[in-house]
DNA sequence: CTAGTCAACGCGGTAT
DNA sequence: ATACCGCGTTGACTAG
C-alpha cells in the first residue's frame, strides 16, 4: 500500500489502489508512480469488507483512519466533524478565499491535507453562489408576478376607458393629427416633425431650448 | 429504491 | 511554471 511520506516524496507503488489523476496532472502535489496491479475478485471483496467494517464507523473523522480508507478502497466518503467543520465555517466568514498560508495553518490546525482544505472551500464557495443563485431566482419570480398583475390591471382599466368613450378617437390618435413628434438625436430632446399649423404653440411649449446647429435639429 | 448532500476529482482559464 | 479558482461531475453515504 501506499505511504503518503512515499507519495509526498515523489515515490509511491500503488497496488490495486486508486490514485488521484489530478496528482498526475499539472496541479501536482504530488507526483505518485501508478503501478497498479489488478486485484483478484476474491481480494477485492475481502478489502471491501474491510472498508465497509471500518467505513461504517467513519463519522467522527479520523483523518489517519479515512486516509487509510482512501487507499484500500479508492475514493471514500470523509466527513469532517463538528468541530472542523466549525473551525472551516469560521474562517470562510472572514476571508472566503485562501492563500497558501492561511491554507497551510488550517490544514495543520484540523488536521487535514492543505488541498482538503482547499477543496472544502472550493465547494463552499459553490454554496454560497447556488443559494444566491435561489434567492435572486425567488426575486425575479416575484417581481415577474406583480408585473404581470400590474399588466392585467393595466389592461383591464383600458377597456374599461375603451367601454366608457367609444365615440371619442384614442388620445394618441388626437396627438397624431396635431403633430409628429420625435426624439432629436443629438440634443435628446423632442422636435417637431410635422402636423398643422394649429398645434404649433404645443409643441413650442416641449422645445424649450436653442436647438444646436446638427443637421438634426 | 431514490433523491439529496458533500468531499473529491478533472479540466480549462487566469494571474503572477 | 506554478498556484489558484470556477464549474461540472463522480461516488460514498444517508434519510425518507
Amino acid at each position: 500500500m501506499v505511504d503518503e511520506e512515499l507519495c509526498n516524496t515523489g515515490l509511491a507503488l500503488s497496488i490495486g489502489q486508486f490514485v488521484p489523476k489530478r496528482d498526475q496532472h499539472k496541479n501536482k502535489h504530488v507526483v505518485c508512480l501508478d503501478l497498479t496491479i489488478p486485484l483478484h475478485p476474491k481480494q477485492e471483496a475481502n478489502i471491501d469488507a474491510e472498508c465497509r467494517s471500518e467505513g461504517s464507523s467513519l463519522k467522527p473523522v479520523d483523518e489517519g483512519q479515512t486516509s487509510k480508507n482512501n487507499k484500500i478502497c479508492g475514493r471514500k466518503k470523509l466527513r469532517l466533524s463538528k468541530e472542523q467543520s466549525t473551525l472551516l465555517e469560521d474562517s470562510f466568514k472572514i476571508h472566503s478565499t485562501l492563500n497558501t498560508s492561511l491554507k497551510q495553518a488550517l490544514a495543520k490546525k484540523l488536521n487535514l491535507r492543505p488541498r482538503q482544505v482547499e477543496v472544502w472551500f472550493q465547494n463552499r464557495r459553490a454554496r454560497t453562489k447556488l443559494k444566491q443563485t435561489e434567492v435572486d431566482y425567488e426575486f425575479l419570480k416575484n417581481c415577474c408576478a406583480s408585473l404581470s398583475d400590474e399588466n392585467r390591471r393595466l389592461k383591464k382599466e383600458l377597456d374599461e376607458l375603451r367601454s366608457l368613450n367609444v365615440e371619442q378617437p384614442p388620445l394618441y390618435i388626437q396627438l397624431q393629427k396635431a403633430a409628429t413628434l420625435t426624439m432629436c438625436p443629438s440634443c435628446e430632446n423632442v422636435v417637431k416633425a410635422g402636423g398643422d399649423g394649429a398645434s404649433d404653440a404645443a409643441v413650442k411649449d416641449v422645445v424649450l431650448h436653442e436647438p444646436k446647429k446638427t443637421p438634426s435639429c
